[in-house]
DNA sequence: CTGAAAGCGCTAACAG
DNA sequence: CTGTTAGCGCTTTCAG
């Protein structure tokens, strides 16, 4: 008569049954409300027990009000050091909230990101992290319930509201490249990744500013974008070492940049300069002249997580909120 | 008098009057059933694009027969790359078949990870990879449904039946172990973290085989274990170089000891060799001999998923699996 | 302190 | 091709 029961898992009702009560009076139990008398909590507390009982959570938050104690999370690709350092940060603080993390990729892919998005609204997550890609989220607004709070990650999104956590960029980088003007450089080439990309045009505004501040006048042709990979990076700062008059110092735009930059000082032996922008700490100390801005990509996924719960928890009636996490600057030789 | 549509999400039944069908009809156009019209189908569409409506995947999965199209990941630590390229390889096969990864991190704490299996159990994943930690794993049985499919990763579960997905740790280290003596060397120690680590345990009769296929007496003073971090193993390294008869080689059991052993011999410029026993590549030449039992952890997180994919698609019929991957010997100088 | 009944959003089974 | 009915597993009224 209970042929089927080896398949199907036992249920609240199944709970009910076996210790004599209603199932209202096991969900007290479960839910560790006060109003059930010690002899039945046992009771049911041994059925739960001995039939290997577990609430079903996707049935519980069909109620109404009830939150899924789910976040989602939207970033480019977890083999990325960067990336993962950053869901490591948000899962941390996550867990800390007893809330599970429902993730996937976006590839950097705007399709994908929205895919994914919707993927997760379908899960009813109560609040969602996005390291968003493209430039187009006008789709958020349709597709993303006005009760689920967004936080967008390394990058802002203008179309939608939400609270942001980005890097100080600009001002970072300003900074850095005003170290370099401190010790004598003059002719400060810049690498930089895709000129679209929030970083790339921040990072880029804050070396022309120290170069402003410092009475420079930038030198267009010092200046390249679009470099992708290292490869790339490396062909630019090659390029420009073999100039008749070549820099005598590099900013590289972010890590995978550096990279490339640092093979063409070394292969050129050329006794170039090199201010990184990197979310790593590098191991040992380089043959070449390094300092780096230097942040926690751990850190940007904890202040975006604390801000999602914030809201969840607290006000929703704040306006949108944003965090600036200031890269150190740190000389490596 | 639709005073409260703001906070609620549209659900089909909304759809089905905003289009004048019945809730099954809207159902159909979503699923892609084919036994509509083409106008009422339409019809459909536009309200369910009016209304910004997203189906409710955790209603729907509480059908019986349906499944949740989410996977469970449990590691150790995002933050370690080991685990951030594997949970990598673990997203991009779920991702490949239309599935979410919800995810936790045990840290290592083998209660944690009981909750965190609890947890991913009650929201129903369709199966659920395993990192484990610690060596009870009889809650599994208790706990997680007999239609869910388990796999483990990394190390072997003794009491619970799934498949499993590990590195040929004994052969892949005697083979190094091998190249080593064949190189002349003699004297070889092994420095291995937590003697009751699956891992450790391999690697080190790995060694031992090697050393025996060679005729060598495996000399017990060269063999050191419970080296948990960097920092430990360089001081057993340290030591070892301060006798008076030192290894002329070391054979470091994982990447975090082989970060300290590689310490040990720059600092006191000793010109012992090291093998190593790791999960990624080292940019640029070593100062010291090296080479790498390499593997990719993002495989055996691929490989993982597969079989786990294969499982829920495929027949449940046949017995446990287990997947073996290869380290490949890679000599850096 | 405990129970009964209704309903959350969706889909399977069966009509029409 | 379309509609009706019932029920998945849980919790929230509202009564006892």
């Amino acid at each position: 008569m209970e042929a089927n029961r080896v398949q199907r898992l036992p249920t609240l009702l199944d709970v009910a049954r076996e210790s004599q009560v209603c199932p209202k009076t096991v969900s007290r139990v479960i839910n560790g409300e006060n109003n059930v008398s010690q002899t039945t909590a046992t009771r049911v507390q041994e059925a739960i027990a001995s039939l290997g009982f577990h609430l079903n959570d996707n049935a519980r938050s069909l109620r109404p009000g009830q939150r899924s104690r789910m976040v989602g999370l939207v970033i480019g690709d977890l083999g990325n050091p960067f990336y993962a350092r950053l869901a490591s940060g948000v899962e941390e603080v996550a867990r800390a909230h007893g809330n599970l993390l429902l993730m996937s990729s976006s590839e950097e892919d705007a399709n994908r990101e929205r895919d994914v998005v919707i993927a997760l609204c379908r899960r009813r997550v109560d609040g969602m992290m996005i390291v968003p890609t493209g430039d187009d989220h006008a789709y958020l607004g349709t597709s993303v319930g006005p009760g689920t709070p967004l936080v967008f990650i390394d990058r802002p999104v203008s179309e939608s509201k939400g609270d942001v956590v980005v890097i100080e960029n600009r001002l970072g980088a300003c900074r850095g490249v005003n170290s370099l003007i401190e010790r004598g450089h003059r002719r400060i080439a810049m690498i930089a990744d895709n000129p679209l990309m929030y970083t790339a045009i921040e990072r880029t505004a804050g070396y022309r500013d120290a170069l402003t501040d410092a009475g420079i006048r930038a030198n267009e042709d010092l200046i390249r974008v679009g470099a992708h990979d290292p490869d790339r990076a490396e062909e630019m700062a090659l390029e420009l070492l073999d100039r008749p008059d070549p820099p005598t110092a590099f900013f590289a735009g972010n890590n995978r940049i550096c990279i490339g930059v640092l093979r063409a000082v070394t292969r050129s032996a050329s006794n170039c300069e090199i201010l990184g922008f990197d979310s790593v700490e590098l191991i040992g100390a380089p043959v070449v002249r390094l300092s780096l801005l230097s942040y926690d990509a751990a850190e940007l996924g904890r202040q975006a997580a604390q801000l999602l719960f914030d809201r969840l928890n607290g006000g929703a009636s704040v306006g949108s909120r944003r965090v600036e996490i200031e890269p150190r600057l740190m000389q490596y030789a």
